[in-house]
DNA sequence: GTGTCGGCAACAGGCCGACAA
DNA sequence: TTGTCGGCCTGTTGCCGACAC
């Protein structure tokens, strides 16, 4: 009779699932890293760490997120400090991630050069020393079916379970578990059968069924210092999100966290925030002292290596390989990355392994060590002294000349948005409203005006009849929407570097309005339009008209 | 052994209910009808309407809309051409409602001098002729309980389903019916029972389940000309939405039609949209020739009157009261305005029930004839000459005083917003972008500039310590947000009344700079900061202050 | 005519030990 | 030690006619 208290109604308050998606910041770190499995390792605040926006964006992109076509692409490897880190739990699916503050640190470059780096932080906290009484459990076809209960592992319930009066024929008790948004859960627990085993009955299938969880999913639970009973879910890595989570949580933290945002804020040494997800891609952010220590190294073709991930089933595994050669993925974005610039050949194939890696995910191969503590039994350094020079070319925003041809790779992906005037790449640019300037383009439909946005930085094509399509890269520029006569706009930050715009009025008997580079109250000739390789420059012309008078508003001046 | 065809699996595919925001236009208009109820009466393409925004507002504000403080109120009685009718239905709750597109129609206005007034419309179509085939019944308990199926009223399956072989001994049917989206339900249809009746077995509960019903809600069937039979849900009027339908899309559509945007759009004489659900508010657009009749007649206290009206089960009723008296619902905002005008007092008490009613909703008190063809048989009228001056102060735009006095009644509602410089009303803009200007005031926390948003025609109030409040009303003015320097404005429209502004920045050093009134190049003193009434009014005086430059952006001219 | 009920059959949920891997 | 199965009990769904309003 004990333990009979009550069960009928277990977890049963079928209200709709209101889901609160303004905080969900999780309750237990503990749980969290127990959730997010042994492989991952976040940075704490503070650390210096290696952002790699070219792993942020293929990240993204299996996200299905916009195109970043005319983004000004960062360098490779960002070195960055860590302003914060805030951990997160999906409402819905429990999936675990966390938002990381970082800021671009430009001291931590200039440490390169130098012979010895710092190790301020930790490569990765050694999760399992901390949480002892813990268990996870791939569920079975049993545990998930509707016929039956879970059946708990007996070393799992003697560790993390209150123990049970053996001495009874069917010892039972009443579980309560806290999951990661603090919901508790209940469930009987009882030891029985023949041989005698430990199931959670009651309670268990509206559990399963209130989570969708599926056979294949992991449970795990988890006996807290302070003696609470927690539990967490692992979902099975290869099934996609499941359909019906749209607006996750996740995905707005995502959007917020806009690449063109993210390069706007490097490039401007302001703190932005990347949702960094270990268990669902790539690794973006690696320890910088991880990132050096592997970077330092050679790795000859040939070369045999571990690697180590986790299992469907959420175990930790290795498996192995030899190097075949290194270079670089993307030559043309992201020249000299060390993202996945490791070719490998596996020793066991599987089309869902990647074929190439990065240094710093790979160790020696070791077949005697079972299991050593992480990243820290990584390839050691052939030599203390940097043999590639990571220094980034930043120099951009210092230079007054522009490559222009460097940007000339995004005409492509411009074809077809051509209209009339002034166009601008076809990505949808959200984020901050303070890195945002308005652009017009005339609308073909009606002769109007529509107002777009463009992101500093970020390229435009200037493209009409008169000259081959000229790619730019938006510094500083706005233009006003008017339904009577566009106003020209002349870039004034430091370096004048260029301006565009046109003067006239666009209309039917003026389709083409005398359009250039502005400066000063002068249009200039487009040097671009003449190909003459000589006088591909901004240089002193004669001018082809000047304005009256101007107009300082915003910041920016308007030439009338 | 017939009609037993695999109803097992019926109406069972119980997928994610994927509810598609985008095209929630209904395909049938017969069933659209149906399911708004036999009061029900829309208008048509192209006729004329009157447009009562007191009654929009009414209704808009039992949806938590914004307060609409600040707005320039439009005439009570706007006469309107209908452009567009598009029906929609709530996907999730059914619910039925209309997107009615309206353009203001001076022309109409001026007709109401003239003697007759053309009867283009047909004020209300007579539902019941053209969807013979059809019945609504209110749900009993047995008909929602998950014990049994539904019962069939007999006449109803007689007229609306196929024929049974009445000789067999449980002659049964597979039936399909389509819903208002297009989806089709299936239903087993059995006539048994001693005494033998029609019912709907199979099928019926995973209806009531996806559809949520509970007994008092109300299911139609109909057969339409085409040999289709559908069927649509009425649900109970007196059950808020059920809550988890907080994105619905008549609540999108709202938005859309945002009452200031509607007031603007009156004013500009461009075609507004606005959400019209019959069932679940007042009726705000009314017929043209039906306002009219009812306009042009005599309602003295003590006539006695009916007004028919559909119960919470779905059925048409009529109830009967007598006129008290007749008054201005709100004499300050609508002055004049029919709208719920005439005082009443029912025979039968009912809390629920307003003791106000328009003219236009009630017939004469005709006990004998227990159904009319609806808004026909009402009020003769007693003069075809109107009674009543119609046409609304819509002058505003052609003189050139303006009447501040008249404004001064915002006052109160403004104050406690007031901060040095610009000040405007509390009222949130929202809608078309086109119809928005930028108005700038100081920020008192930090000394610098926030932007806000006025609408055209909306009040604002200028007020600093040098005068007292001033209120106006903003025709077309803007004023551009910038951290150095305030651009001041002028008002350029074809009566240059007036322009607010100042000149010089606004510093710790000078926190008062010159203000008063900007004319071409130059600020005059502020007429209204003396009080003296002879001098009350914008005339040539000498200028404070004169600018060097100006520039012309969005139609407006900024001076420097 | 039709709303509600009891009867009853089918089925799903869920607790149990048997059995075997 | 534990995954899966058959047995078995129970609650729910849903089709049927009885009965009464």
């Amino acid at each position: 009779m004990c333990g009979l208290i009550d069960l009928n109604t277990i977890n049963n308050d079928s209200g709709e699932v209101t889901t609160s998606f303004s905080t969900p910041v999780v309750c237990s770190l503990e749980l969290w890293h127990a959730c997010a499995g042994p492989r991952i390792s976040l940075p704490e605040k503070g650390n210096a760490v290696v952002y790699l926006p070219q792993g942020h964006l293929e990240l993204q992109r299996t996200y299905n997120s916009p195109a970043i076509a005319g983004v000004h692409l960062p360098p490779p490897h960002v070195f960055c400090r860590v302003t914060d880190v805030k951990l997160y739990s999906e409402p819905g699916t429990d999936e675990v991630f966390a938002r990381v503050s970082l800021v671009h640190d430009s001291q931590l470059e200039k440490k390169l050069g130098e012979t010895e780096v710092e190790e301020d932080d930790n490569g990765g906290t050694d999760e399992k020393a901390s949480t002892p009484h813990m268990f996870c459990k791939t569920l079975t076809a049993s545990d998930t079916s509707t016929h039956g209960g879970f059946s708990v592992p007996r070393r799992a319930a003697e560790d993390c379970f209150p123990p049970l009066d053996y001495r009874q024929q069917r010892p039972s008790q009443e579980l309560e578990a806290e999951d990661i948004h603090g919901t508790v859960w209940k469930f009987r627990h009882i030891f029985r059968g023949q041989p005698r085993r430990h199931l959670l009955t009651t309670g268990w299938s509206a559990f399963i069924n209130k989570n969708k969880l599926v056979s294949g999913d992991a449970v795990l639970f988890l006996r807290g210092d302070d003696g609470v009973l927690r539990l967490g879910v692992r979902r099975s890595v290869h099934l996609k999100p499941p359909s019906g989570f749209p607006a996750t949580s996740a995905g707005q933290l995502l959007r917020d966290s806009s690449f063109t945002t993210v390069v706007n804020s490097i490039y401007q040494k302001t703190v932005f925030n990347v949702c960094y997800n270990p268990r669902r891609g790539s690794k973006f952010i690696v320890p910088y002292h991880q990132f050096l220590k592997s970077a330092s190294n050679n790795f000859p073709p040939g070369m045999r290596f571990n690697l180590r991930f986790e299992t469907e089933d959420a175990t930790d595994r290795r498996c192995t390989g030899i190097i075949t050669g290194s270079s670089d993925i993307d030559p043309v974005n992201w020249p000299g990355s060390k993202w996945r610039c490791l070719m490998v050949k596996w020793d066991v194939v599987d089309v869902s392994r990647h074929d190439r890696v990065s240094p710093w995910e790979i160790e020696y191969h070791n077949p005697g060590s079972s299991s050593g503590s992480g990243s820290d039994n990584i390839l050691s350094p052939v030599s203390k002294r940097m043999k590639t020079d990571f220094r980034p070319q930043f120099q951009a925003h210092e230079g007054t000349s522009l490559d222009f041809n460097k940007c000339l790779r995004f005409q492509k992906v411009l074809q077809g948005q051509e209209i009339f005037g002034y166009n601008h790449s076809p990505s949808e640019v959200v984020g901050s409203r303070n890195s945002m300037i308005s652009l017009l383009r005339p609308d073909p439909r009606n002769r109007a005006f529509r107002s777009s946005e463009v992101l500093q930085g970020q390229e435009i094509v200037y493209n009409n009849s008169m000259h081959p399509p000229l790619v730019m890269r938006f510094q500083n520029a706005i233009l006003q929407p008017t339904y009577s006569r566009p106003v020209n706009v002349v870039n004034e930050s430091r370096h004048p570097a260029f301006g565009l715009g046109y003067l006239g009025q666009h209309n039917d008997n003026n389709p083409n309005p005398v359009s250039g580079l502005f400066k000063e109250k002068s249009l200039y000739p487009n040097p671009n339009m003449n190909l003459n390789p000589k006088q591909s420059h901004i240089g002193p012309q004669e001018p082809v008209a000047t304005c009256r008078s101007s107009c300082r508003l915003f910041g920016f001046t308007f030439w009338l």
